[in-house]
DNA sequence: TACTAAAAATTAGGAAGCTAACTATAATGG
DNA sequence: CCATTATAGTTAGCTTCCTAATTTTTAGTA
């Protein structure tokens, strides 16, 4: 993800205007600081999370689990859905480390000798019982400073971004 | 950064609800969303450069350069700008692999050995030449969808949120 | 002046992701 | 019904980042 700090301001953006004359200056500030500003959400995410011995990963896969209506799924669909490869899940210990830790219990699937089910356990439960409160809370407070119009024009914004990132293709 | 593909909708949002009251759903589906379209964008962005043979970190070393008036610079003043730990700058065939392929060059510098001095070649600024202009045609192309009042909202909740980011500490 | 501090680059070792290849099992269709 | 194809999980090898330690050089100070 972006990590370049030191974002061009207006003047250094007009010295570049001067060699490539089709740049669109405010375009690119709001490219640059959308970016700039997820990544640092992301970052202090992750921080937030490393308090409570979770990384981003392990976090998304306790969350996924927990909205199957059993606690069960597979690596394979906790890969999908959070985003990493196959491989991933079962290395960098996601699924592993969460199994040691007792938060997660794999059970062989006698159906389908293929598959593993994985299962949020009651430990896992209560780790989520004790991040989830506290992540909601500051969610809460990081966002109340958009009112109700913004956060609409926000989310219209992201949308349409989202429709337009074939450009990049 | 966030790389769930899976977003909650209402509904999860709901059922996660009923445990964790303390929840605010829109700050949830505004927080998420923005950071997924970044994410996707960066994605887009570095499938683009790959197109001319650049990385993201690789591309923003070459533009810190040409900010500069001589076009030189130094590997911890390029490592602090673009967002990367001084080791990887000159691991990972950053600097290795841009000088190598002629793009920038490493002078010592006389007056402090301690230092090296990376200048930007005439190859390097060719590479940004053919880069730049795409670059900028279709990220204008991308933002053009935002109007100018939305594209104020947007810079204004960016910077709000980059102000509240103590929030996760 | 000589000793200690700080600073720049590098190196060592490790984390977390990727693609591509491999193994075992299941599904399909000629 | 058996041969091919597809799917789930894992393994191998690579990439790109990190922190901490090391080396060399400079700056600051007693």
């Amino acid at each position: 993800m972006l990590q370049l700090k030191d974002l061009p301001d207006k003047a250094i953006l007009e010295k570049f205007a001067s060699r490539y004359p089709e740049v669109d200056i405010n375009a690119v500030m709001q490219f640059l600081h959308l970016l700039g500003v997820a990544s640092e959400l992301s970052v202090g995410l992750d921080n937030f999370l490393r308090r409570y011995d979770l990384l981003q990963g392990r976090w998304w896969v306790l969350i996924l689990l927990m909205r199957e209506d059993s606690f069960i799924s597979s690596p394979s669909k906790l890969a999908e859905q959070s985003g990493v490869s196959r491989a991933t899940m079962t290395m960098t210990g996601l699924l592993d480390g969460l199994a040691r830790e007792g938060l997660i219990q794999r059970i062989v699937d006698e159906k389908d000798k293929r598959q593993t089910q994985i299962k949020l356990t009651k430990k896992g439960q209560q780790k989520l019982d004790e991040v989830m409160p506290d992540y909601y809370q500051r969610l809460g407070q990081l966002m109340s400073v958009i009112d109700k119009e913004q956060g609409q024009v926000l989310m219209d914004v992201l949308a349409k971004l989202k429709r337009n990132l074939t450009i990049f293709d």
